[in-house]
DNA sequence: TAGTAATAAGATGTTATTTATCCTGTTTAT
DNA sequence: ATAAACAGGATAAATAACATCTTATTACTA
């Protein structure tokens, strides 16, 4: 029932780069600096986000990362679902499940509602507001 | 993110023994068969779910396991709570934990914030409402 | 009180996942 | 060219999840 280090690991990236100037690159070096991580493994985990498309990766010198979406409409849930795919919260809210208590589950109804509120709440804050940049944008 | 199978065990056999007459006991084989589980598992998850005081055991003829609380104060977030202990969907949420973020992290806000909605859901209906016992009983 | 039925508990084993690290390749600015 | 930076495959260690086996303990029943 816990986020595994890699989410939490991407959570940070793009947490960090959020609060970059827009386009503008940052290495995955120093990302793992700033946030402590492990270099190596948060390369993986950057991979990923950018096979999902949040970010974008330019290599070489000058090379770096950078948000390929705009940190207002980016939110947690966002960027654990890259990771993670699907959230399930248990195997019985994923497709072809077999429970004993068919057809009519209640435990499956009220996981499947906690789970909902577990993303609603995921979802409410963007990167932006995360970010702590309230000054607005022109929004293209 | 998800829970572990012996959560779910551990869910479906007080869900079972939810469904029994007050004060009786029912065979761990039996919940096994009729939830589909694996017996020898079960009975390691029942011997949690009694050390935490969920439920009470007794050995020998005619032994089994029994409710040792009301299902009308039983919720889903209990059962889980005792198998994996208090919940933290995130390291940052339990205690001792290290995040180059301090000293104000959204994230740790928004995280807590959806942990506590999760909690919130879980908690919300009783084994007694999942059991479908909607007749009252005379609470002591 | 012998026998059988049931859980308790420890030991062990298997598998999967998580969490990395290493090495080589590929891209890109200078 | 060369050095800087990400890409991606291989590998591995650590941990957790999942499960089974065996022996003990308890308790009813005949």
């Amino acid at each position: 029932m816990q986020l595994t280090r890699q989410s939490e690991y991407a959570i940070r990236a793009v947490l960090e780069l959020s609060m970059l100037p827009e386009g503008e690159f940052m290495q995955s070096r120093a990302i793992a600096a700033r946030q402590e991580l492990p270099e190596q493994f948060l390369n993986k985990t950057v991979q990923i986000l950018a096979r999902v498309g949040l970010v974008e990766t330019r290599r070489g010198m000058q090379g770096g990362v950078r948000l390929a979406v705009r940190p207002e409409s980016i939110t947690i849930a966002d960027v654990i679902g890259a990771g993670e795919g699907k959230i399930a919260i248990n195997p019985c809210l994923s497709g072809g499940y077999h429970c004993a208590n068919r057809p009519s589950c209640r435990v499956h109804g009220i996981l499947n509602r906690a789970q909902e509120a577990l993303l609603t709440e995921l979802g409410k804050e963007t990167f932006a507001e995360l970010a702590g940049e309230d000054e607005k944008r022109i929004t293209s």
